[in-house]
DNA sequence: AAAAAAACATGATAAATATCATATTTTATG
DNA sequence: CATAAAATATGATATTTATCATGTTTTTTT
């Protein structure tokens, strides 16, 4: 069974919450419905895209890679979001490659349809805009961040934005599932420093460590942490 | 003397090359020429902007404020680019401080030119849409710099980034005067980190210095040295 | 031109982090 | 379900980088 865009919730999360129904039926009709698991990747960096992806369920992780052979993890994409816009409107390459962090389902969405709508619908243009706008600031605050921080004070800072960005499971754990080495790619450090210093979080009773799940119990001290004392 | 924008070549490079000269007739009348001296600050972190700036003329830096009181320059911009654009489009207030490397000639725009032109004229809001695109991919990238590369890896590939953006006076060095701080500042290090590594890369045969005064002797080294041998 | 301030330079040392090694636990696979 | 592979964990050590101290040079101000 193939969902209706028109109908579909998702959309409201995202630029395409300004299409109107007339268009979004004319969407629905070239879209493509796509299921994918943990580790499948959508697009890779260098490949040339033919259109956009709205996420319509689950989470992923947008990576560059570095010469030195790791990965960076440059963001980290949820539920609604549009992920391959900023290719689609540039006209260029995709220069990241995403990865799926779980079961997901993404609607794949026409280029054509995209940048028709660019065209003639000014409100969607501004709301495209303004979503780079926000990726950009996010993006800046990151190499601050980056540059500024030490490693401890960059896990602190992390571990207080997963749980904001994907939110707590029943137990209170931080709703997503990342390796240790996931973790260290999203903040640029060894695998081996990650592991010792969630040891060190957990021992100071700050986190719950439960195999790969997280737990903040002190988020008041985490942020603290996170600008150095 | 005010230049009238219709026939100002600066434009040009920009998002706004693509404006029809009836409209930039009417744009002049509205601009607002500005000299600034090095040193001096365009608009601040936290401050609500009233349009945006073409520059005319020099070279400033972008930064932001870390809670431990250092800056972060963010980006580096030159003669053309325009400034306070995302701003403006986001309707939020600036997110990084703009201060002058050397002498520079602004123009200022009213915020209203600029969002009438963005929602009448697809060209333009596509032109300044992809100039975002592009400037977050340099974000992205700058990002796996940072917590991928170390601190002589990260200052071989900036001496090579100012070496290609500024390009280089007449004797050969790079054309802008940047202290080791602001060096520091934009690779994210400790100042006398930068004035060991420029120290040693001058007695390497790498670069040349006199004074603030910057030369590449050896780029295909330094290109190297920024993957790490 | 003199004085003050800022920027540059370099050594000594401490702290942070990476790397290498190895063991254990968890997860995936035939 | 046994075995292999991957992920986690921790210690030992080396390397990188920050910090503190101090002196010199350059730039700015009076």
């Amino acid at each position: 069974m193939t969902l209706n865009c028109e109908n579909c919730i998702i959309k409201e999360i995202n630029s395409l919450s300004v299409i109107p129904p007339e268009e979004m039926i004319n969407i629905s009709k070239h879209k493509v419905s796509v299921h994918v698991k943990r580790g499948e990747v959508i697009f890779s960096e260098g490949a040339s895209l033919k259109g956009v992806y709205c996420l319509r369920n689950g989470k992923c992780k947008l990576t560059k890679l570095a010469p030195n052979g790791k990965e960076q993890i440059v963001k980290f994409i949820s539920k609604g979001e549009l992920i391959g816009h900023r290719s689609i409107i540039s006209n260029t390459a995709a220069h990241l490659t995403v990865t799926a962090l779980e079961e997901m389902d993404v609607c794949f969405i026409p280029k054509q349809d995209i940048l028709k709508l660019f065209k003639k619908n000014s409100e969607f243009s501004m709301e495209i805009t303004k979503s780079l706008a926000n990726d950009l600031d996010e993006a800046n605050s990151s190499i601050a961040v980056m540059a500024q921080k030490n490693v401890r004070e960059r896990l602190a800072e992390s571990l207080l934005f997963f749980d904001k960005i994907f939110g707590i499971d029943k137990d209170g754990y931080i709703a997503v599932t990342l390796t240790r080495e996931e973790i260290a790619n999203a903040i640029g450090t060894a695998t081996e420093s990650t592991i010792r210093l969630l040891s060190h979080f957990k021992r100071e009773g700050l986190i719950t460590l439960s195999g790969k799940r997280i737990r903040l119990e002190d988020k008041v001290r985490l942020q603290h942490l996170t600008e150095g004392y």
